[in-house]
DNA sequence: TGTCGACATAATTGAACCCTTAAGCAGCAG
DNA sequence: CTGCTGCTTAAGGGTTCAATTATGTCGACA
């Protein structure tokens, strides 16, 4: 398997005959024909079959054309990605889970680029908990925000914590309402499908069966929803203050609640991360940034806002 | 430029010597030393330089660095990407404008994988407007919802509309506070940031400047500070009809507003693109998917809920 | 200053890659 | 049936890759 190989697969595909890809590539049929044949005998499948208007995918085919086009993607990437480092500014890579990248994630980023002086730029990016160590240890991020992760020890990692908090459970002052079935239903951000995160270990602690979970795009539709009466929905205390505060919402006590958490930031051991991702890591357990851990602001000016997310991996 | 040379200079970086990557793959010194010198000559960069403590990268290598070890990964993914395509459900993958994304994408996927008794699995990603059409062309996703695209006839892509609605700007009963500056504040979500997004076009129209916008990670937080008084939020009518009700928010009038808005399926032309696909851009535009569209569901199961972002692509 | 460990650089060989021309096959219009 | 189009296979050659052994070079350290 070979990247010219693939190249010339995906453009088959696009183009949907050989011939077309052939004479795109300025080189005779068989030359294409050949290097789809090696890719075929690869992978043991015929990958596109000749159809009826020009060439179709099979449905390995199909999988094979998503991965292929993106590594030649990032092919391309390579080129100018190792030419636009001089004089570029440093990115940093931080996943976290889905509470923390929606509230803290994005101001802490914003402040530690503007603290560095524009020469460090901070994207975030949301990920299971059980994901953020093999992210790390492949170097897709350079930063995780969330538990501890020790679990593997020649991984290399290294969490230190930055905050201490109480996650208490909220519902409206009147008090939520059965679901459909009679039930109290709980109310989460993607967090609560996360076995290992805070809110799953709450309702793993409560008893709550997860037919009894309604899992929303994030914690502030959540809470949204637990205002309006619809059920019970975790939260960090000081999160959710405003809401608090203003009578929307109120603790409710439960045997399991308050609980302590504890936020951690991982990287890979610090001798062998770069020099930004240490001075992040540095950053984050100062006054300052647990400051805007205890209240970051609810938005982002749009100047520093990026997307967490830009393109995913399906495959 | 190759994977075998890619993939052992990740291994050097990920083990720190030339030795250690050189006994891990079971080769000589050398061999792996020639690899490095190939990808140096290849970039004109350094990529790795001996430091104090094993080999650390420079600032191309590091770039270098996330992009090839995306392409390894991906090359050892391809493998089983093909063979499980025997008897594995098929994908689709949508794209959609984030306000898309968190209310309707979720549930109009679940309802047609359900529909279609669980042999096709639908996921969905968040893109600006301007990059669904190279993300489809590139067959990085199946389907896109959002404005139509048919600016580059040659990419082949077709659109269908599925949707017409109304967007207002919402704010508190009370009306909004003025911002820090005196100067009226208006909360939209990421969105907001994409030139191409209704949003945009509605802030245009309205005459905002950029610096009156504050952008939240989400619709349902800029709501969420609109009901708190920060100020004006745009806002799909339909999707905003239960905090309306409630009397948490309500719609302002404006010059540009009560404005018709259109969202589309766009997909490559059917000819070229699965039978799922083709299948799902046609059960868009019946009457049950349009009932999904106009009383979406506020939350989703957990059993069926993917959360949308796996991993990003940040080279 | 000499030595040692570790990386880089020859010089070489076998294999794989990539292209070419020539010929073989399927499907399809007339 | 014939001819046409378009994909595939076969055979051959130039180029690059990947691995070896041997040798050079750089930095740390006593």
């Amino acid at each position: 398997m070979t990247l010219t190989q693939l190249s010339t697969f995906v453009l088959v595909v696009r183009l949907g005959s050989v011939k077309a890809a052939a004479s795109a590539l300025g080189v005779s049929e068989p030359a294409v024909s050949q290097a789809l044949g090696a890719l075929r005998h690869h992978f043991g499948d015929q990958l596109v079959v000749r159809g009826r208007d020009g060439m179709t995918l099979t449905a390995g085919g199909g999988r094979l054309l998503g991965v292929a086009s993106q590594m030649v993607a990032l092919a391309g990437e390579a080129e100018s990605a190792v030419q636009s480092a001089k004089g570029a500014p440093e990115r940093l890579r931080v996943v976290a889970s889905s509470t923390i990248a929606e509230f803290v994630a994005g101001p802490l980023g914003d402040a530690f680029s503007s603290r560095s002086g524009g020469v460090v730029e901070v994207s975030s990016g949301v990920a299971a908990t059980g994901e953020m160590e093999a992210l790390l240890s492949q170097r897709l991020a350079d930063l995780a925000l969330g538990p501890p992760m020790d679990s593997d020890p020649s991984l290399g990692l290294a969490s230190t914590p930055i905050f201490r908090g109480r996650l208490v459970v909220l519902a409206a002052p009147g008090g939520p309402a059965r679901g459909p079935d009679g039930l109290w239903q709980w109310l989460v951000d993607p967090s609560g499908t996360d076995p290992d995160s805070d809110t799953s270990l709450l309702l793993r602690r409560l008893g709550v069966s997860s037919s009894r979970v309604r899992v929303f795009p994030n914690q502030t539709a959540a809470w949204e929803a637990a205002a309006g009466g619809a059920g019970f929905a975790p939260a960090v205390a000081h999160l959710a203050a405003r809401q608090i505060r203003r009578g929307e919402l109120r603790v409710v006590d439960t045997p399991a609640t308050p609980m302590e958490i504890r936020w951690y930031a991982t990287t890979v051991r610090p001798e062998r991360c770069s020099a930004a991702t240490r001075s992040m890591s540095h950053f984050l357990s100062t006054p300052g940034a647990m400051q805007l851990l205890r209240a970051p602001g609810t938005g982002i000016p749009p100047s520093r806002f990026r997307p967490p997310v830009y393109v995913t991996i399906w495959s």
